[in-house]
Order: structure tokens, then C-alpha cells, then sequence
DNA sequence: CGTCACTTATTCAAGTTTCAAGAAGGCCGC
DNA sequence: GCGGCCTTCTTGAAACTTGAATAAGTGACG
């Protein structure tokens, strides 16, 4: 139905394949994305946008961060982090501590408990991640998957002017 | 430093090369969605969502669906897609109608305002996605990520025992 | 020093999404 | 034809997100 004409006569628009192809992603990202958020509020009681938050935490030394490299980290807005972490300091799974050399700063840091609630819940969100993805995906697709999201990574990401890029805002 | 040890005992981690990839697309696809909902904000006056709302009224025969037909075209729930066409109302661009066969049903329908959105802003939003996923894929590549997704979705989207799926709840 | 531009983080108000109920119509067996 | 049970859609409160505005601190430069 839709050929590809090309470039001044109208806009072009995207050819059978192709919507074909980016139907096909919304509908499994949107639906991966659901269902992780479901298993993870159901087994940790956070969505995944917090757990990520807790996992960046884990990782880093000391388990802490300053919040503007936290929320850099998961991608949000600065002020969407504050209430995050005011939330996730209610549940006692993060602490703020202020940053000695910059008065203004304010590190979160990963409590104990809050290290406890990983440990419990990785595993079974990992293995929700194995079996909704890499059970079903052979070496070389799990390889070309890889590849294809570091290409839009990178076409997204770099400075990229600053603009777009939410925790600028 | 991950091995993948086996079955029995603890559970079986990602390895080196799964997380790389599993962060890769969480990665990209966080960039690509925030992106995306970005230039709509900006060019349409609405989010992602909403505008694939429009586009599956659109294509709709008499341009027109059952609200629950188009919570699961969309994947959403029921719930959400009220509170949604009652802003597309306030805007003009979707309008409800009774359902003559059905009294408890309603049709939402999208205006010919609501097309005209449409038509202004779609040839944007199709260079958007070329720009930021086709453009810079091969045609091998794309062919990958259509198969993956559609494997990814299967998985994830049919019957599932009817849990799980946002617009049932 | 003083001050001006910038950064860090939070807060507010407005909007969106979720969750749990609930009103209302239809379906089906007896 | 009526009682229970389903589906359809809406509602309202609570949780979450956003963008603009604000408070506080840094740092460079004259």
C-alpha cells in the first residue's frame, strides 16, 4: 500500500516493512515494560523506575550517589527524583546524607534494609527478565538486539545539545 | 565475572554479555520513548499515548471504536482510557457517542479536528521515528528487531491466563 | 571582597495514572 | 419475569510525574 517516495514530494512516510517492524516494538516494549512494573510492584512493592534506583545505588562505591548522577543514571528529571527518593526514604530503603565539599549537595545512600529488599527480589526479577526475553531469543538474535539498542542509544543520547535529555531540564 | 551457573543452586544470574544487552535496551528504550513523547508534547500538544489513540481511531472503520476496543488496541486500561478521552473531549478532537446496540457502550469518536491533528503532526512524528530507529539500522538489522519483537510480544501478550493484561484489570 | 552567572536540590501547582468502588445494562437459567 | 452474575464504563482519591519557580551555594572575575 505505502511505497517510499522519496524526499520534496510529501513526507516520507514509512513503508509496509517498516511500520510492520515499529508496530511490532511498541507492542512488546510497551508490554515488557508493563509486565515488569506489575512483577516488580507485586514482588518489591516499587515500580521499575525505583528499583533501578536502588540498583544504581548498589553499585556504586559506598553505596551512594549525588542525586543530580542518580538521576542521571535512571534517566528522570531531578525533580521527579526528590519525590523518588522522598518515597523511598519513607520506606527506609534510602537515606540522605549532605555532601561535605558541596553544601548544596545531598547524597542518597542505600540503607541496609534497603540493600535487604535487593537481595530478596533480584533473583525473581531477573528470572522475569530470562523468561519474557533471553529464554526466547537465540545467541545471534540476543547479539543483533544488543547491537541495534546501542545504535539508538547512541543516536539519542550524546549531548545531543543538551536538549532532550530529561534530568537537564 | 557472572558465570552462568545452573538450576539448583541460587539463581541463574544474567551473564556478562545478557546484562549488556538488557541495559542496552533499557537504555535506548527509555531514550526512545522519552524522545518521542517529547516532539508530540511539543508538535502535537499530547503524549505518545494519546496520540496512538487517535491513530487507532483513525484507522478505524467510520473512524470510531468501542472504549474497550481501543484500551486493548493500546493497551491500557479501561479506567485510564476514560480519563483520556475525556481530555481528547476537552480538546476537541475525540467526541463520544452512545452505542445504539449496546446501552452500556460507547464509541469514542475522533472529530475531524481531532483528524486534522493528525494530519498536521504525522509527518513529523514519522520522521521523528526515522530519524532516531530506521535511518540508522540496516535492513538486516531492521528485519532483526522486527522478529525479536514480535517473539518478545508473543510471549508476553497471548492469554497469559488473563492476568496481566492492563485493560482486564 | 562583591557580584553575577551558574549549579544543586526542593517545592508548588497542574496534570496524569492507578486502584478500588460503583452505577447501569445485558445475559441466562429457572 | 426475576435473581444472580457478567460486562461496560465512569468516578474519586491517592500516588506519581512534570515544568516552572525558588532557595541556597559555588566560583570566577574584576
Amino acid at each position: 500500500m505505502n511505497k517510499a517516495p522519496d524526499s520534496a514530494a510529501g513526507p516520507r512516510w514509512l513503508t509496509d516493512e517498516e511500520q510492520h517492524v515499529w508496530r511490532a516494538y511498541l507492542h512488546a516494549t510497551t508490554l515488557l515494560d508493563d509486565h515488569l512494573d506489575r512483577q516488580l510492584q507485586r514482588d518489591a512493592g516499587m515500580p521499575h523506575v525505583y528499583y533501578g534506583l536502588l540498583v544504581g545505588l548498589a553499585e556504586a562505591p559506598r553505596r551512594r550517589l549525588r542525586m543530580t548522577e542518580l538521576a542521571m543514571q535512571a534517566k528522570i528529571t531531578r525533580s521527579r527524583l526528590s519525590h523518588a527518593v522522598a518515597r523511598l526514604e519513607k520506606n527506609g530503603w534510602v537515606r540522605r546524607e549532605d555532601c561535605p565539599a558541596d553544601k548544596r549537595g545531598q547524597f542518597a545512600v542505600l540503607t541496609d534494609e534497603g540493600f535487604e529488599v535487593l537481595r530478596r527480589t533480584a533473583p525473581g526479577h531477573v528470572a522475569a527478565v530470562r523468561q519474557a526475553l533471553f529464554d526466547r531469543l537465540s545467541p545471534e538474535q540476543q547479539k543483533a538486539l544488543g547491537e541495534i539498542m546501542e545504535i539508538v542509544a547512541e543516536g539519542l543520547q550524546p549531548t545531543e545539545a543538551g536538549a532532550d535529555l530529561p534530568w537537564r531540564r
